[in-house]
DNA sequence: TGCTAATTCGCACGACTTGCAGATCACGGG
DNA sequence: CCCGTGATCTGCAAGTCGTGCGAATTAGCA
């Protein structure tokens, strides 16, 4: 995702107007890397300005992710979560916490794919599963 | 996904009962590869058992999830998708149609990762996106 | 055959997200 | 600087997907 002021000029460009609740989501989730969620980014924002409706933050989001700024994320708990990093990347979730890293991966060429038959590839998208350092401690000190 | 008659086993040995419900949804699960939403196999298991309820169809699935006889996948579009394929696979689906093979990886452990920092990666999966081959054939005559 | 705990089913409810509409606001033009 | 207009904001209703609940039913065992 680009700079706040990089975003207000795209979205006037598109005839998109640069109200104050966006722009502080602009603010917000710029450079973040916890991979929020609607409700995280609402909480957050709802500090900086009572007020703000959740349906702002939607609004917002689905916005930015229509132009190509937020990359759109779904796992296996139930909320999306939505990434401002849309360098190409992949992710590594915690087992245990949930905590999702960001991870880079190189050699993706390499891999030996069976079963394409004529599925034409363009891009694929890997999550590492496994424990975070924090639960590997836990896990250590209190073996299931 | 065991047989039939393995998982009638292996739910008695569990203490949970083998219904005609239950049965008829092995059935339809067993050896299918279209990786089913829950709607779906209430759809067709419709057919088969009028009456049954949607609500025993999630219970069902989640009985056979917890005893690891189905893999539970979460992708973009709505509902989760129930895989009775648990050998180790991955996913490739189409951007245009939705469609979802299973694809087979080898040599996974010679992508190079940088990021974990300390994260045990316990298991990876893959999901491919690009166009089947029927979506590459109309995607050719109305180029976008 | 009879007991009992497990299951089924329908409905209500919960989590997440979007549709809607009136009040409000951003912003280009005068 | 002020206006007009269309985009936006907000609260609420509604939609989708999945689960909790409880009365009626049933599988499995003695
Ligand atoms: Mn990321
Ligand atoms: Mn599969
Ligand atoms: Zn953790
Ligand atoms: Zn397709």
């Amino acid at each position: 995702m680009r700079s706040p002021a990089e975003l207000s000029t795209a979205f006037r460009e598109r005839g998109l107007k640069v109200t104050p609740q966006r722009q502080l989501l602009f603010r917000v989730l710029h450079g973040n890397m916890t991979h929020p969620t609607a409700e995280a980014l609402f909480a957050t924002a709802s500090e900086l300005m009572p007020g703000i409706s959740l349906r702002t933050v939607y609004q917002t989001l689905n916005d930015l992710a229509a132009m190509g700024e937020l990359q759109v994320l779904h796992f296996a708990s139930g909320s999306t979560r939505f990434d401002p990093n849309v360098v190409d990347h992949h992710h590594a979730q915690c087992d245990r916490c949930g905590d999702l890293r960001d991870v880079y991966v190189q050699r993706l060429d390499e891999l030996q794919v069976h079963g394409f038959d004529g599925f034409a590839s363009r891009r694929a998208s890997i999550v590492f599963g496994g424990l975070c350092p924090a639960c590997q401690s836990i896990s250590d000190n209190n073996p299931t």
